[in-house]
DNA sequence: AAATATACGGAGGACGCCTCCGGTTATCAA
DNA sequence: TTGATAACCGGAGGCGTCCTCCGTATATTT
């Protein structure tokens, strides 16, 4: 890699990491491409589509979130399940639009996304099927399905900024459930 | 009203009931307009902002549900809310964006949604009330936070058009809830 | 039939995405 | 040091969408 495209790459890259935080995940790329000094050819070139350059910016806090799934394996296994999913609440609340767009790297094999988003669920997998062998999770439960639930909540919580409980709340409702007593064989 | 500023309006809300089906509730307005046989101006007269054009387009099949949750007063509460939220959820699996959109109108008060959404969720709390008087239901959720999660489950159902009881088990897991045991104060 | 209120249409400015290619520059070999 | 060349750069331009604005046309009323 040429020393100029280098230095193209990480300057792209930091105006990224602004421009997500602040305009959330959709922010315009020509404004991204003008912040860091280069043409909007350049940052097609470096980033090819819109998801690469996600994956890129958040590399260092999905590697952060796999590290800490990892490291709950050897707690409770109830409360380590717990504890993870309000980290991926946490981590999807960081940036807008970022849980619309792991829902699709989730589905889609050919999005940037697919494969790290395919890692988070194993992880969160390991944790499932933990609590569900020491009895504290419902053993019909899967883990695609608690994931989507979870990306279900961060839409939400995104779009009531003002109520910073509100994540937690429904969380919390998830898997407490509606009812009082759960019906396992009713549904 | 002028007869053919009439017609016009009835041609756009046809056209857009066709869009709305077909392409989700972000069709392009000036296909739409196009379709009736009108300009654009003409659209943005009658209905100023996209909203204005979904409370028409959506009128009757709100007016249909808001009756639904006045004829389940009259069952047995738990079950009536289960039927209300499996209703719910099939409205807004009927166009895709929808779900989106009523969160909006939901928190906004100058949305044109925001009527119609309150009185969708003033439906729901007379139910959800029932059920918990009926000890079926918790006593510490509110509907506000129901009708959210409700909205959540739309969403992620609208991203997975292939399963179709994406939307019944994600309902099913909030209904009964992730833990086994529930544990009331526990929170 | 004339007057008037009402409605129509689409050009045009703004914005965002993405492609394409003529011009520039880093790098390496001689 | 000096070409030669492969790699890289920039932004114009085509496309689609939103929304506004105002000169023109037409329904309605007197």
């Amino acid at each position: 890699m040429r020393a100029d495209a280098r230095r193209n790459y990480d300057r792209l890259l930091a105006e990224a990491g602004e421009a997500f935080a602040r305009h959330g995940i959709d922010a315009s790329l020509e404004e991204i491409a003008k912040a860091a000094g280069v043409g909007i050819g350049t940052l097609y070139r470096h980033f090819p589509a819109r998801q690469d350059l996600i994956v890129a910016v958040l590399r260092d806090s999905i590697d952060a979130l796999l590290a800490e799934g990892e490291r709950l394996r050897e707690e409770e296994p109830g409360e380590a399940l717990r504890v993870w999913l309000h980290a991926q609440i946490a981590h999807m609340a960081t940036t807008r639009g970022l849980c619309a767009e792991l829902i699709i790297g989730l589905k889609d094999p050919a999005s940037p996304l697919y494969g790290t988003c395919h890692l988070i669920t194993a992880s969160g997998d390991a944790l499932l099927r933990q609590a569900q062998d020491a009895g504290v999770a419902r053993p019909d439960l899967t883990i695609q399905d608690l994931v989507k639930s979870l990306n279900g909540i961060a839409w939400v919580a995104e779009r009531f900024p003002d109520d910073p409980g509100q994540a937690d709340r429904l969380l919390s409702l998830l898997l407490d459930g509606v009812r009082v007593r759960p019906a396992l064989h009713e549904v």
